[in-house]
DNA sequence: ATCATTTTTTTGGACGCCGAAATAAAACAA
DNA sequence: TTGTTTTATTTCGGCGTCCAAAAAAATGAT
């Protein structure tokens, strides 16, 4: 209840709930609009029009209900759709090993993609804005398309990324700290780009696949390389203040417990992070700098494989993780009392193993009543959610800050705000 | 972005809009109000006179600028208050130690005050509806006011409350769990009611007090009786899922730590309570139950006496009560990093003793990137800033759920929603 | 008294939504 | 085939809100 109220406001608002309805369910009739939206067979004429007008909607094929209603009786419902021409988004993806990219169109639909294995971690940090346009530009140009028809470019990074600054703060993928990627990206390019947590990724990308599911009060931890959060407080995704929330994986556990990568004592990640499961098993000391290196994902599977044998270290390592997991949940939970919690990412593949310590925890850390309301779920995803979830933020945004003005090339504010 | 938008919205949150103008600022001229808004002087006139016929606004005495502006030139400025008669709203405080009751006007002004100071621990739990009734019934005897004038009862209560359900999941105020509040009083009086923890109370207060400080993400401690807290994302005061969030007191600092009156071990508030304090410092095991008596303000001050005369028990006492603090407060950075922690309550009468073990505690805990955002400020909170806090979230209430729709007779949708 | 200045109200136009009626496009029935 | 029924979409007229511009109100300055 900020914004002054206006029909230009009115109008806004009702073009953006169209489109999120149409999101949601791919392609509608316009008197289904009308039930998902509450707007008038008038109101909705009127609004689709003036978005087929724009270019950002068109008529779809007969592809929506094929079977289901065999047509019962009446003038047949005319199937919209978000025109895939609308516009283009572009996702790009920054780990420990290499830069992933993919391109959109309108409608969500990935058009292509492109994967280059530069380490990043030794590079010049100045350069990597530069980098990352030249991947864009070499990924606009197989599928032909103008910079000037995408809309938005979405970086993904792992660790903290500060999303006002345009900055990655702190992330294993870089021996630096405080690297400026958004404004590099901008000007090169001159398309407007935005950076974010993977973690954080991964959470937009749920909310696409099932809004009633995880767009309430949801917390999502990835479980991999390092340990990371998505909150999700109201169905929106928390940027905090600074764009740089969530840190779960750096929630301290215990005072002066192992030594993690970001250089404090005792956080989750140094419990239950693949480097920290590796550390606990080899029994080499916790005070012992980690290793910045990717890890094979056969090591992970050795280790799975020897703790399912029975092996001591091994079985201690998951214990040790599920306790931290454990207790860094049960504090989450007092905090914020979430109705779900979602497990998630390569780390989920040892479940059974770190599940039991990790309940238990839990039930230690946090009073019943807290506890009672939230579920906890294990969704094996493939890291191809974190592309997606980036896809779909770009696209939440350009549904709310341009086609909710007018057409593309009519660029709305484009306020560049919370970002 | 949920509601469709038409005429109707527009009215009623630019009404909204002007209504909160004048809660921040007292009372307004109408070109005032246009500057604070963005609206259009006519808009102005049409908008306020309908609230002056609803009786919501009227006409101010000269009270707003006295000699600052001695008056240019040109057609004076009318100043515009809202009616206090527009409705009146209670505020009702449950402690260990009785009830405290304020009655409101429209302005928010406090008319009387009420205090009972009945045991609510070893009472019939089914019967505190009915108690909490007839105190409100008591506090509109003495300046009359009908109860059709009072728009809302807003409860504020130590301990988890539920605010969607209406009940005290539980509290150290009560033996028992899960106390039906809310229904009770509503029923019994007609007047619509909520219930929710103190310490969030005292975080609506402080953005009452300066929206600009408080307002965007923050979290409010309360040190006392208990440790409690409000938090506040995007200039809202956080109600979970459930309405019962934010349970700083009992997140876990350490596994098997001392035993708090939740019936777990470990939490913040089993070091930094007052009742922890005096279990440290008088040397019992930490593991025996702790009383739920509430403890004598003299009790506390000769804690803290001896402490400044260098008590070595004392002195440890707050030492663990620091750490303990510290640590929670770098697990809450971690997770939500707010722009601001505000430490308050009779707690902070020993800050000086407690503040280098928390910032060290929090220097330990977090990475210096998330922390450095973040400032800490002690401020000395009167207890009456629950009641305070809690009339302002009632009249806030009113101002969104009533007066955007009409005047009080013609109660707006009064959803309860949220609550 | 008249002019200048600032605030507030009035007036007329634009835009968006809605309900109702009209139109369109089918299936069904005779 | 032709009319009837049904459902979807568009058109039309009315209403409410906002805004810009003009008018009115209220006071200080000259």
């Amino acid at each position: 209840m900020r914004e002054k109220a206006d029909s230009d406001l009115v109008r806004r608002q009702n073009r953006l709930l169209l489109l999120e309805a149409l999101r949601q369910h791919g392609s509608l009739a316009r008197v289904e609009m009308g039930r998902h939206t509450g707007l008038s067979p008038a109101s909705i004429t009127s609004i689709s029009s003036q978005l087929i007008a724009d270019g950002i909607l068109q008529e779809a094929g007969e592809a929506a209900s094929p079977a289901e209603m065999p047509h019962r009786r009446g003038r047949p419902l005319t199937q919209l759709a978000i025109n895939p021409k609308s516009a283009h988004v572009v996702a790009v993806k920054v780990s420990i090993d290499g830069i992933e990219l993919a391109l959109a169109d309108g409608s969500g639909a990935i058009l292509s993609r492109r994967r280059s294995r530069t380490s990043t971690y030794e590079a010049d940090p100045r350069a990597f804005g530069k980098l990352v346009a030249d991947e864009v530009a070499a990924l606009l140009a197989k599928p032909r398309v103008a910079a000037r028809r995408v809309a938005r470019i979405g970086i993904a990074v792992q660790g903290v990324a500060d999303s006002k600054a345009g900055t990655v703060v702190w992330s294993p993928a870089f021996r630096t700290r405080n690297i400026a990627v958004s404004a590099a990206v901008q000007d090169s390019l001159g398309i407007p780009c935005n950076i974010a947590n993977d973690a954080n990724m991964i959470a937009e990308g749920l909310i696409g696949i099932d809004r009633a599911r995880y767009g309430g009060t949801a917390a999502v931890v990835f479980m991999g390389y390092g340990v990371g959060m998505g909150l999700i407080i109201n169905g929106q995704v928390y940027h905090g203040p600074t764009g740089a929330a969530a840190e779960f994986g750096h929630m301290n556990h215990l005072p002066d417990g192992p030594l993690c990568r970001c250089g404090r004592r005792g956080c989750v990640e140094a419990y239950a992070a693949d480097y920290s499961l590796l550390r606990w098993a080899s029994g080499e000391a916790a005070t012992r700098p980690p290793s910045f290196n990717a890890i094979p994902e056969e090591d992970m599977l050795a280790l799975e494989a020897a703790a399912r044998r029975g092996e001591a270290s091994a079985v201690a390592a998951y214990a040790k993780a599920g306790e931290a997991l454990g207790f860094g949940l049960a504090r989450l939970i007092a905090i914020l009392t979430p109705s779900r919690i979602v497990l998630a990412g390569p780390g989920t593949r040892a479940m059974e193993l770190i599940e039991p310590h990790l309940k238990r925890a839990i039930e230690a850390g946090v009073v019943d009543e807290l506890r009672r309301n939230v579920e906890i779920e294990t969704v094996p995803i493939d890291t191809d959610m974190i592309i997606k979830g980036t896809i779909d933020r770009a696209l939440r945004h350009v549904d709310r800050e341009i086609f909710a003005y007018g057409p593309l090339e009519r660029r709305g504010r484009e306020l560049e705000h919370i970002a």
